[in-house]
DNA sequence: ATTCTTCGTGCAAGCGTTTACATCGAATGG
DNA sequence: CCATTCGATGTAAACGCTTGCACGAAGAAT
């Protein structure tokens, strides 16, 4: 029952206790298997008696490794990256690597700090989404020669390792499907397409299906609204309007799409009698909704695996494929 | 446009740089003020065009502050935290502090285990939440002298800071309103209780209640699922199949209420003609839903700002009130 | 027995910063 | 004009750990 002199217990203290060096209290530690089962148990016995917690900066400062992976998503805000993140981090977490998050808000230059905060914090890697960045953010990944990763989206270019799928097709088939049902008259709530060629290219995808088919989106038929509740229920505001009476809405995701469903009650219109409704994603909320939502699916959780193990083989100096196209489905409900 | 031999760039190397000694580069990179303004701009543009990024080990090891601050939650799958989170972040990212999150899933052990990682990566301070935790968490808490608050729950023992509010009066709030709409026959859909005193709480904010009006609920009438929408799909099979028709069913929160709504529109059940339900928390969801779910609102955000202020304020060695309860408030909408 | 490995351990040199202390020139006051 | 103070900078000692290298003991091979 001493009472400790407050510090707490460093190296060189169980290292004492233990009647061994601080280099083998290091090695007992990490590789366990490098020292005898005695002097093993006796370093044990002594950290544990002293409560001895490592310190990460020193560890990280000899080592050259923080066993971290960085991620700068675009907003926590709502569940649309959660799947991701939740696979990212279990599938570091079971080869005992951290995930550090940060969010930006679908703002560029906020984008390029935290990713320097997370290089200074030293991240042995890092996820980004998107492909389009800041190219400061592309220079510090180069000049500290960090292995990194894209996700959400499919870099054509071949430049940057990635794991994602096609927006454009994704964009593509719902507008088919669509098309397919009869409908005829449309409009896109789509996300902001600034900076985000994931909004961009799914709208492309949307006007390329109608297009084929004659039907072109005249600029007051495109809205284009924050990924938010909020701003799914303003998107339906503006498009009854701005006076044409769409048969199909398209959502740019599911938390747009909701946005709308509910404004669509508040209003009195029925979904899907008076308009279908769409989104992108088939997050879990899509199919609990009245009316169950019509979305096409992402494989969020998969590039999330995909990701991380990407970048631990690569701090393995295994060999990886440099990209990864997934598919995506369409999930049709009710809406 | 010189090829970088693929190091990254030291203190020492902005020194050269910008002819100054190292200790003037960190002063001018951390102190601006301290330097004349000649030298600093000399330095910072060493830095920039050396592509500088300081090496955070390094300077944690050095000066004893990562400017980080940890926090536990029990998940990150939904948006049950997610206010709380957001504002903890925010007012860091104010403060020039940054959030490293972690999560357990429920689990106590895991919670001990992500909680000393947490430590050795040398957070400043810690947000813990609810009040039951691993003994181990405290002794670590103590021997590292570290500050931390607890959240969502109220500590009456007054043994730890903490900012939270009254889970069993939230309880008592709810099960009240339904009594003054006279219903009588209730079931509860509780999340897991143990190891979950806001749970344990809750539900007897809600035994308390009833009995004031002579109603006991029996153990069949108390259904325990994790709080997932899934969990509360499978608290209303669970309670149709009990046979006692309950005209009014509590769940544990409104992750729990949104899945057991979402099962009652499957099994052809009206809410809230059939029967009425409400949640905890007054998520974002809550108000979207149709039927829009009546709920007790709880003060998640001011939560997250109190807890960062609280930390900030200790690590600046300021007096701050040891505890902080809020209000909730009763909201009624249709459900 | 002698030599060659192998294994377990200790020694000590960093890792890239921060920061107390020393230094030195200039400004201030008497 | 000297003494004093002050502000800007440099010097060098930590910070707590990892790891290459050296060393002795013990087992394996000859």
């Amino acid at each position: 029952m001493k009472t400790r002199s407050s510090k707490a217990a460093r190296l060189e203290d169980v290292a004492r206790l233990a009647k061994v060096s601080t280099a083998t209290v290091s090695r007992a530690l990490t590789l366990p298997h490098k020292v005898k089962a005695r002097t093993l148990e006796r370093v044990q016995q002594a950290a544990s008696t002293l409560g001895y917690v490592a310190h990460g900066a020193a560890r990280a400062l000899a080592s050259r490794r923080t066993h971290t992976i960085g991620a700068v998503v675009p907003t926590l805000d709502n569940a649309i990256f959660a799947n991701t993140i939740q696979a990212l981090q279990r599938t570091l977490d079971a080869a005992g690597y951290v995930l550090l998050l940060a969010s930006h808000e679908f703002d560029a230059d906020i984008e390029a700090r935290v990713t320097r905060t997370l290089i200074e914090r030293g991240v042995d890697g890092l996820v980004l989404l998107g492909t389009t960045h800041h190219p400061d953010i592309y220079r510090m990944l180069e000049s500290h020669n960090l292995p990194y990763v894209l996700t959400w989206a499919f870099d054509e270019s071949g430049n940057h390792p990635c794991v994602g799928f096609d927006n454009r097709a994704a964009g593509l088939c719902i507008a088919n499907h669509l098309l397919d049902l009869g409908h005829r008259r449309f409009t896109m709530v789509s996300g902001i397409t600034a900076h985000n060629e994931r909004a961009q290219e799914r709208l492309a995808g949307v006007r390329e299906a109608l297009a084929a088919r004659g039907i072109a989106l005249s600029p007051d038929q495109v809205v284009e609204k924050p990924y938010t509740h909020a701003g799914g229920r303003e998107g339906l505001r503006a498009v009854l309007k701005s006076g044409d009476s769409p048969t199909a809405i398209i959502c740019g995701n599911d938390v747009l799409a909701i946005g709308a469903i509910a404004e669509c009650h508040a209003q009195g219109l029925k979904v899907p009698d008076d308009v279908s409704i769409t989104g992108f994603d088939d997050m879990e909320m899509a199919s609990l909704m009245t009316p169950a939502l019509t979305t096409v699916r992402f494989p969020t959780a998969e590039m999330g695996v995909y990701a991380a193990n990407h970048l631990l083989a690569r701090l393995d100096d295994k060999a990886v494929e440099l990209r990864n196209k997934l598919p995506t489905e369409l999930i049709v409900r009710s809406s």
